[in-house]
DNA sequence: TTGTAGGCGTTATCAG
DNA sequence: CTGATAACGCCTACAA
């Protein structure tokens, strides 16, 4: 099978290279009848655009870079992977394809960026796990390369588009189920302050429950989460309901009730596998719509039909309703 | 900044494009001196070879494309990507860059593969989720593509180089470690028969445990799972431990044990993020390794010192001791 | 509406 | 060992 060039298909159709060309790049500049009549002749061969060519000339690769972290703690490291996914589906839609790098950090991310850039000629990032002070997004926005971020930009201001999910309606939705049911002295369970997803989550659940709850906070993970969900529950006041940070702290907390012979009823965040396998009542983050937003407001970008403010997309979480609450 | 070409770094060095184009892919036919000027300057200018026109040239992307799956049962779906880090991290290492791609079914693939090489000439391709009677395999055979399987070929014969993970060896460490601890009626919990990686499990068990064990199978899953397990403990002369085709299962017959009120020991397979929350014992792949075992056997094919015969790779799991076993 | 003439950055070939 | 030349497949002018 040889490999079918742009001159092939133009021969098969009886027209010139160019008139091809226009087929498949402007098709209303082309006489209907020889359109349809170049369209069968692509089919026939099976003929597809060479990327690295059309590359060449227009410098774009339709390609665009994520990140792939290791899967952390094992227990919250699946979002990004469920946000991967459905970035690489989106992608497809739009024409486009993921390619993927790994980082030991800022700096290294930093300089994949520009080997990427400078090799590939890569179309765009999509970066996700912004926080405080990120030094990649004003990398990129020094050297005008598109990019939106899944995650706020973190006390700076919003320069970029980005997308992220509301964090704090997500606690405020828990809490206000957990009201619902008849629980009033709901506590909280979150990481120390300065993460800013970890603050936005603690914010809507203090919204919600008002001033008097109780809240302790410790890392991330099952046996800090048991330890100090232990400390809350053995004050005078209990809570009877806890809502959680994440998963790990909120399986914590359930083994520190179960322990403690209490019966506290208890939300997670994330909706990771642990949640759906223990039947722990978690919230949910729209990772598919996420991903799909931040595809479009990346063609938005790269199709240069971009608005001249930033775009911000601010995604409402759902409740998952199970056995602990 | 000024696009850097090849043209830029050999008047900065003084020489023609073709020297420094020597110094890049065959450095010991260039001067010594000669080389060194030239390393010398495409450090300062910064310059990295350009993917596009090199592969237009020698047809060849230095890329390789993974499917990413949907997180299934999301329990052990984080398999799955476990790999991707690895790969990606020693296709990094080799030179070479992972594309994504998603498909709803092998036929889907197959048409994602025709176009991948087409529009992009994708170097390799790594499969996963091999199974009996897979089309792909035969489809990138006929037509001369690189590729290697994460996986074994189920069924057929060793006709391409793959890596695989010894289930077998897995279930009966795990077994073996039960015995030792001094359990004599070990149960097994597994998968209907018929896929490959579930009848290993099940072997390597059946080796370990001896004839007169019990087993019992579920599709995959916490709730079915439980079920069966409840109707195996509820046998006379039930087992009075439990080896597990997937973290799942295990989880289903934890539960199982504790609603009976009866102690069993449990152990689990895959050593997915539910396993080390809970602490349960469970069969840890070695993933990082067997996704660079795959870039090893790729770049072996690739830079055409292929050996006649198909590589085959298989590494032994470890058994992750925790609370439960 | 269609055809012709470069040139994008590399590398392979071949002469010096 | 080094340097000139052509070609990979496509797209953007420009001319017909």
């Amino acid at each position: 099978m040889q490999k079918v060039t742009i001159a092939t298909v133009a021969r098969r159709a009886g027209v010139s290279r160019q008139t091809v060309s226009n087929v498949i790049n402007t098709p209303d500049v082309v006489r209907e009848e020889t359109r349809e009549r170049v369209r069968e002749a692509i089919e026939e061969l099976g003929y597809r655009v060479n990327q690295a060519a059309r590359q060449m000339r227009t410098g774009r690769s339709r390609l665009i870079a994520v990140r792939i972290e290791p899967a952390r703690d094992g227990i919250n490291g699946s979002v990004l992977d469920r946000f991967l996914h459905g970035l690489t589906d989106a992608a497809g839609l739009a024409g486009y394809r993921v390619m993927l790098y790994t980082a030991g950090g800022d700096a290294d991310e930093i300089a994949t960026y520009d080997e990427l850039l400078n090799a590939y000629d890569l179309d765009a990032f999509v970066l996700t796990s912004t926080h405080h002070g990120d030094p990649r997004t004003s990398w990129l926005a020094a050297r005008d390369v598109p990019f939106v971020t899944f995650g706020r930009p973190w006390g700076a201001p919003d320069t970029h588009s980005w997308v992220d999910v509301d964090n704090a309606a997500g606690t405020a939705a828990a809490t206000s189920h957990l009201l619902s049911a008849g629980h009033r002295r709901i506590g909280f369970l979150g990481w120390p302050a300065g993460s800013g997803v970890g603050d936005a989550r603690r914010e809507g659940w203090h919204r919600a429950a008002g001033l008097s709850a109780l809240s302790a906070t410790s890392s991330d993970g099952v046996e800090p989460g048991a330890a100090a969900a232990k400390s809350l529950l053995s004050r005078p006041e209990a809570p009877t309901a806890l809502v959680c940070a994440s998963d790990s702290l909120a399986l914590g907390a359930l083994q520190a009730a179960r322990e403690l012979g209490r019966d506290c009823a208890v939300v997670g965040f994330d909706d990771t596998a642990v949640a759906q396998a223990i039947g722990l009542t978690s919230v949910s983050q729209p990772l598919a719509e996420a991903a799909a937003r931040c595809m479009g407001l990346l063609t938005e970008l790269l199709d240069g039909r971009a608005p001249s403010l930033p775009t911000t997309v601010l995604l409402p979480p759902s409740l998952v309703v199970r056995q602990t609450a």
